[in-house]
Order: structure tokens, then sequence, then C-alpha cells
RNA sequence: GGGGAUGUGGUGUAGCCUGGUUUAACACACUGCCCUGUCAAGGCAGAGAUCGCGGGUUCAAAUCCCGUCGUCCCCGCCA
């Protein structure tokens, strides 16, 4: 009899059925005269019991230990009153075990296989086939292939076509560290592994496949973080003949549907549309947590004329100050205040200045600088209570805005004030074009070179400042799910472009020649997105950290105990290939 | 490149600040025995750690100092 149930199926309706399972013996409990053994495999946990009136099973039955591996037939059964367990969907029921075979044993293991015991995350990952055992883990990825399956079914329905794009490509010095691969047949050239597959999904534009996806693998080699990996899981799209709407429209539509099947949560659409600077003025960030309000207000205007020469410096050089309100943190102690100032300095902040605010005005050591006036200007636009503090940054705009934002956001996850059971989705739209670079003197993209603008005609170095991309990021809890524009396929405006990002003819036909030739032969109107996946999946199954929804991640500094990559090669490896290894040569 | 946290039996922690009453403690796991209704089973007994590594201070270091390595968080970086 093969195998014919997995574990956590047998209900009720099962009873007096005899069935064959396979698993592992998650748990053991030897009462002498009954044996209980809870059997897991990747549906969850089924008790089996054994009694010694079958005496050659009861025998082998009292060898077994955890993690062996087995297979059981036997009769499914009620439980005897009084022994149900509730808390779980097997409780009901119980396997007599007829037959028991041990098909594999296990040693005692380097840690425990529970979803109670916390393990260094070392040891979990190199031993990452007995991490992945525990029921919690079984199920983010069982969720996790929800989640891509739903995704697949939405654009197959949507006519949409899924094509694969190359790992060996051309490295592009734009952008992130490109991931080399050294090429045999070619000696010392390289190929890159693909940041993402941009370049190629445009082509397949201009190849007329009209709307694209994948479910890809990109590489970047840059630093790690809880939700960054050097290879991680993007949904790319790429559709021809549309506009922003249309992508945003299939975007919402495709998410909407995740929630749906995955969680049974309705997402409303359209989701909220929020404008770059607003964003920036008043959570602080282009991806905004909505989640609570504690909005950052400006006071560049109100305070320009104020005694207290820090702010009226600042604002003289045109550059703002701006303030938070902490609800109730007036009760913030000296120390507790200083480690605010310690906080924002990671941000490049010089200082933090602070005001109790009391049922009369405010108090602290800056309060004397500033009229009446401007102090009830202060607790009313940051609609500030007796007991509040509100904090102020005065500096380069892109450190208030990110000091603020980050305070923002640490406040309201020290205050409680996160629903953690809201998902709050939205859009973040009208990007600026460039980016002023101040060390190189120079502009930037801020999302790449082939943005198309929102007005191509005017486009000019003298107003690059005010440029606004067809761009736009969507946005979850506070975190960055994708991000995409509609590209330009107009060469006269990429000449314009390419212009302001002082990248010339020569330079940009180096880099980029085969896709600007491919825009030259009739490419169409044409758009696309690319989410984290990793991300969405770690935000719905409700981790912190994406290692947790990837199989087989890489440690902060990019390596796997697991298998122990990245390691040597061989002399002879090198040699086919023509390389040399020239270690980096240790400071001192 | 920078800042921070952390490293103690197989696992998770306590002890460290304030060096010596520590023979390094506790829980879980593990081994043996007992037990016929448990389910993060229970009872009894047992084995298991020179406290990441190297150096220094000291009569004496898990504990203080310096260095180094691993892991994690963050800044930079990630168009």
């Amino acid at each position: 009899m093969k195998r014919n149930f997995y574990c956590a199926d047998l209900r009720e309706s099962h009873i007096g059925t005899e069935v064959s399972v396979c698993g592992w013996a998650h748990s053991r409990r030897d009462h002498g005269g009954v044996i209980f053994v809870d059997l897991r495999d990747r549906s969850g946990i089924l008790q089996i019991v054994f009694q010694p009136e079958n005496t050659s099973v009861f025998a082998i039955a009292e060898k077994l230990r955890s993690e062996f591996v087995l297979s059981v037939k036997g009769k499914i059964r009620q439980r005897p009153e009084g022994t149900i367990n509730p808390n779980m969907p097997t409780g009901q029921v119980e396997l007599l075990v007829a037959e028991l075979e041990i098909l594999n044993t296990s040693p005692a293991l380097p840690f425990e296989i529970s979803d109670y015991v916390e393990t260094s995350e070392e040891l979990r990952l190199k031993y990452r086939y007995l991490d992945m055992r525990r029921p919690i883990f079984q199920k983010n990825f069982i969720t996790r292939h929800k989640i891509s399956q739903t995704i697949r079914e939405f654009f197959n329905k949507e006519g949409f076509l899924e094509i694969e794009t190359p790992f060996l490509g051309k490295s592009t010095p734009e952008g992130a560290r490109d991931f080399l691969v050294p090429s045999r047949i070619h000696n010392g050239s390289f190929y890159a592994l693909p940041q993402s597959p941009q370049i190629f999904k445009q082509i397949l534009m201009i190849a007329g496949f009209d709307k694209y996806y994948q479910i890809a693998r990109c590489f970047r080699d840059e630093d790690l973080r809880a939700d960054r990996q050097p290879e991680f899981t993007q949904v790319d799209v790429e559709m021809s003949f549309i506009e922003e709407n249309d992508i945003m429209d299939a975007t919402e539509r495709m998410l909407a549907k995740v929630f749906k099947e995955v969680l049974d949560i309705e997402i409303k659409t359209p989701f909220a549309r929020l404008p770059h600077s607003e964003a920036m003025l008043k959570y602080g960030s282009d991806k905004p947590d909505t989640r609570f309000e504690m909005f950052i207000s400006d006071f560049s205007d109100e305070l320009k004329n104020c005694k207290f020469t820090v702010f009226a410096n600042v604002i003289a050089k045109g550059n703002p100050v701006r303030g938070l309100c902490i609800p109730k943190g007036a009760s913030l102690s000296r120390s507790e205040i200083d480690e605010l100032t310690r906080f924002v300095g990671e941000y490049g902040a010089k200082g933090l200045a602070w005001m109790k605010i009391t049922a009369n005005g405010a108090e602290s050591n800056i309060v004397k600088y500033f009229s009446e006036t401007e102090i009830k200007t202060i607790v009313s636009k940051l609609n500030a209570k007796d007991g509040d503090l509100v904090v102020f940054l005065a500096d380069d705009v892109k450190i208030v805005a990110q000091g603020l934002g980050a305070l923002r956001i640490k406040m309201g996850k020290q205050l409680g004030l996160i629903d953690k059971n809201k998902f709050n989705l939205l859009w973040v739209v009208d990007f600026p074009m460039f980016e002023w670079n101040n060390d190189e003197r120079k502009w930037d993209a801020l999302h790449h070179p082939f943005t198309s603008p929102k007005d191509g005609e005017t486009l000019s170095k003298d107003n690059a400042a005010k440029a606004v991309a067809k761009a736009y990021d969507v946005i979850l809890n506070g975190a960055e799910l994708g991000g995409g524009s509609i590209r330009i396929h107009n060469s006269d405006v990429q000449k314009k472009v390419f212009d302001i990002l002082n990248i010339s003819d020569e330079a940009a036909k180096e880099k980029f020649g085969f896709l600007l030739d491919a825009l030259s032969f009739g490419a169409p109107p044409h758009g696309g997105i690319a989410l984290g996946f990793d991300r969405l999946c770690a935000l719905l199954i409700g981790e912190e950290s994406i290692r947790e929804v990837i199989a087989f991640p890489k440690t902060q500094k990019a390596a796997d105990p697991l298998s122990n990559a990245p390691a040597d090669v061989s002399e002879k490896q090198l040699k086919e290939l023509g390389l040399r290894i020239v270690l980096k040569q240790a400071n001192k």
C-alpha cells in the first residue's frame, strides 16, 4: 500500500479508513504502555498511536527517535473522549498503527525543530534543510508558491506572455555593481549577471510582444540588508501602447488578487496617489508608511526672521527648517532626547532642536529665542498638545527629510502607533527626472536614463530641476514594493536626457548602443514596472527579513553557510579562464 | 568604507557592569530506567562547556584592556 494521504489532511470523515502516510517523527511521547508519535509531513501533523497488543510493531516503536523517517499503515479512528486536541486540525482523530517501517534514522539534531525555539541564524542557514522542516517555514514556502502562482494566473489571464531573458549579459556601468562571470571562450572578457531584465524587456516590446511578464532572478553585488540579498526575485512587467495609468491599474488589480487569494483581504483600488514632493515633505520619505499620521511640517517661511540664529542662518541659505511632533514626548528624559539626537546624526544631522509643549507655551533652552507668535504657529501647525515634544532639524533638505522621516518611523513604532494588521498600499508619483549630484557637480537620473519625462518638448538643462518623470513607485506599509516608468521611445527626447546627464553620444553608444539601435527601429510607446517579489512575500507573511521567505539566502557577508560559497577554485579553472588571483592588500 | 549589538555544554539563556563562595547556573534537547491517553507529556537518574579565537593587565580573568574572526541591525551604497 503506497502513501495515499498527507498527514494533516485526515479528518473525522476518514474515521474507519485504512490509510498509509509517510513523514518524520516530530515528537514522541512514550507512556510505557502506549506510545504517541506526532508524524509530520509538509501538510502538518498527525498523531499516530502504538499499542502493545501489536507486539512486533510496538518493539520497533520503542526505538523511534526524533526525525526518523517513517512509513505507517493503519486505521484512522476517533480519539477517545477527553483526549481531543482542539489546537490541531487533525486533533479529532489519530492513526492506530498496524504496520511500521523505519525508512531512515537520524542522529540527534544540532537544534530543535520547533516553532517555539529560536536558533541563531548562522546555524539555521548551515542546516537549512532542518530549519525548513519547521512547520512555520513550510507554511511560508507554501504561501510563497501561492503568491507566485496567483501572479502568473493573473498575467496569463490578461494576455501577457512569460518570456525568459538571459542571465549572462553585458555589464552596464550605471547603477548597482555587477556580478561578473569570466568567459572561457573569450579570455579576458566577462559576462555580467542581470541587475534586472530592464533592457531586454524593452527590446521585447520593440519585438512586438506587447505584454510581457517574468518572475525573474536578479543580481546586485552590493552590501546586504534585512530586505536586500545579492540575488533576489522580481516580478517584471512591460506593456506597449499604454500610459502610466494602464500599468498602475494592472498592478493594482494584480496585487488586489494576491491579497484576496492569499490572505482573503479586500484591497481597495485604485490606490491613493501621493506626489513625490508631498511624500518627502510630510513623511520625509519617498516610501511613506501611511499607517499612522505624525506629519512633518516645514517652518522655513514662518521662522526665517526668528532670533534663533541656527535656524535663521540655515533658512537664509535656502535650506529648510522642519519639525515633527512626538505625542507625549515631553516625558522623555534628557538622555532619551540625546539618543534621538544621536539617531538623526546617522543621517547627517548635526543636532536636534526640541521644545516640550506645555499648557501655556513651550519650554526648553531654545524657547527664549522664539516669539509668542512663532511658538503658536509651531504648536498649531504640528497640532501639538500639552505634554508633547516638538523636534526640529535645520539642514540640507535631504538630511532634514531623511532624519525626520526616520525619526517618525522610529517613534511611530516605539509609541505603538502602527497597526500591524493594516496593509496600506499607495503610489508615489511625479518623481523628479533628475537629482543634483553635488560631489560630481552633475545631474543624475533619479530612476534610469530611459525614463520618459512628462514634457519632453521643453526639456532642457536649464529646467532640469523641475522636470517631472512618468515614473511611479508602489509602496506597502513603508516599503518600496516596486517601481516603474513609461520609457522614452523617441530618440530626440532620449538625446536631450543624455545631454542633461552629461552622457556623450559616444558614451551612450558604448553603454547602451544596442538598446538605442533597437529603439530607432520603430519602438512602440511602452512602459512597465518591477516589483520586489521577496519583499512582497515577506510583507504578506509578516516577516521582517526577506531571508525568511528565501529558501537558501546569503548571510550579511554574502556567504552561504550551507554550501560554503563563495570558495576558491582550482588552478586549472583559473588557467582556462586566463585569470590570476591578486589579493587586495590589507592596509597597514 | 563607517557606527552599533552580539558570541558561555547540542540549543536558548543567566553570570560579565562591581575580577576571587563558580566545582560556571537554569530551561529545553540528548542517554538510561519507570509509566496505557499524551500532545511544547510526566517522574527518577546520567552524560555533556577550559565561556569565539589570539594577546595583555593581575597573586587570580567567562568577567577588565587591546586585537581579530563570525553573526545580526543601521549609515554609505543599492540608476
